[in-house]
DNA sequence: CTATACCGAATGAATATTCATTCTTTGCTT
DNA sequence: AAGCAAAGAATGAATATTCATTCGGTATAG
């Protein structure tokens, strides 16, 4: 469909080039699609950001929601979500580069950001059962999420600007590094 | 100086509103300058950019090296370095907005850039230094250092999304975890 | 009197968006 | 099955707007 076509295309170039040296007459070109078309599908260029943006919640959370059904201490899932969240934005740097340089903007909308974090309510809910029993050290939960995240964040970080220095031994090894300092004891 | 008004009107308005939602007319405005008068001390809007990033930098690099000067012992000096950073982006919003905003865009010239991280070189010495003396885990300098910013980060975030959730208490446990998560044994 | 700071209307390029028109698909009627 | 509306997609030239930058000029200080 060339819906999609447009969102791939809008993608691909912001994610290259940034959303303001994107114009729609380039991201029509690189969709084999006419500018008209696009006003067809979308109202207007927030709206395919918003949608892009949505698109990408929507798959990553369902990736790091099997990581956490899947493992059967906290421990485990722990690690597995980690893992999760980092492969799916090392398998889709462009994905990454996008979320990245839209969400802290007033392009995303607010409705927009609640909708998405429908997603991914569960790693929070997930965080606060271990804050609950004990197994983390008490911090705000906000904060510990925030702290988690932006673990991950390093290293795919690390991986896109080097692709071979992130080798299954420095993840686990940032696994751990994350795991010791959130858990109790 | 009209040309540090220009420099205030820039921060205040690109960190609320985004590089591209800031026209220099309003910029100018905003400065109580007319438009003519920017291109009389700036060459272009990006080199308003710049010379404010660099300002930032040079400002942040200051305010830290103070804080690792006065420590006497690495683990003091490592929270010592998170306090500063912490404090100096959460007593300047604007700031922290617009470098994270900035940064890493291509807006910022490589040039600048370089020019910027001699202002805090002294900051990976000191994770250089530790790791090689075996008090900190075996991990890539560079990793180190973005987990490091990142926990900082996270915090900032957190100080800047709800002023009163960030006490003392909270900041020294955010270190305390920051801590445990790099020191070997 | 010269140089520096300042002014702001005017310019032109870039860009988002519109819209009149054409093409394609769908589904209904006979 | 053939004919035929009507809806839905797609087109791209034209329009309207937004914006960085220029430039001809005025004030001011040394």
């Amino acid at each position: 469909m060339k819906k999609n076509a447009i969102l791939n295309s809008a993608l691909e170039l912001i994610s290259e080039r940034g959303v303001h040296n994107t114009p729609m007459s380039k991201v029509a070109k690189n969709a084999n699609v006419a500018v008209g078309t696009i006003y067809h599908h979308f109202e207007n260029k927030n709206e395919i950001l918003n949608e892009l943006y949505l698109q990408i919640k929507k798959e990553f959370g369902e990736c790091t929601r099997k990581a956490l059904d899947k493992s059967e201490t906290p421990k485990e899932a722990f690690a597995e979500i980690f893992k999760a969240v980092y492969s799916y934005y090392a398998n889709n740097p462009l994905k990454f580069n996008f979320t990245e340089q839209v969400a802290h903007t007033p392009i995303i909308t607010d409705q927009t950001k609640v909708k998405a974090q429908q997603y991914y309510r569960f790693i929070g809910e997930y965080i606060q059962e271990n804050l609950d029993n004990g197994t983390f050290r008490s911090l705000p939960l906000d904060l510990f999420g925030q702290l988690y995240y932006g673990n991950v964040k390093a290293l795919i970080q690390m991986k896109l600007s080097d692709n071979n220095r992130v080798d299954e031994t420095v993840l686990e090894e940032a696994i751990h590094t994350s795991w010791i300092s959130f858990v109790n004891r």
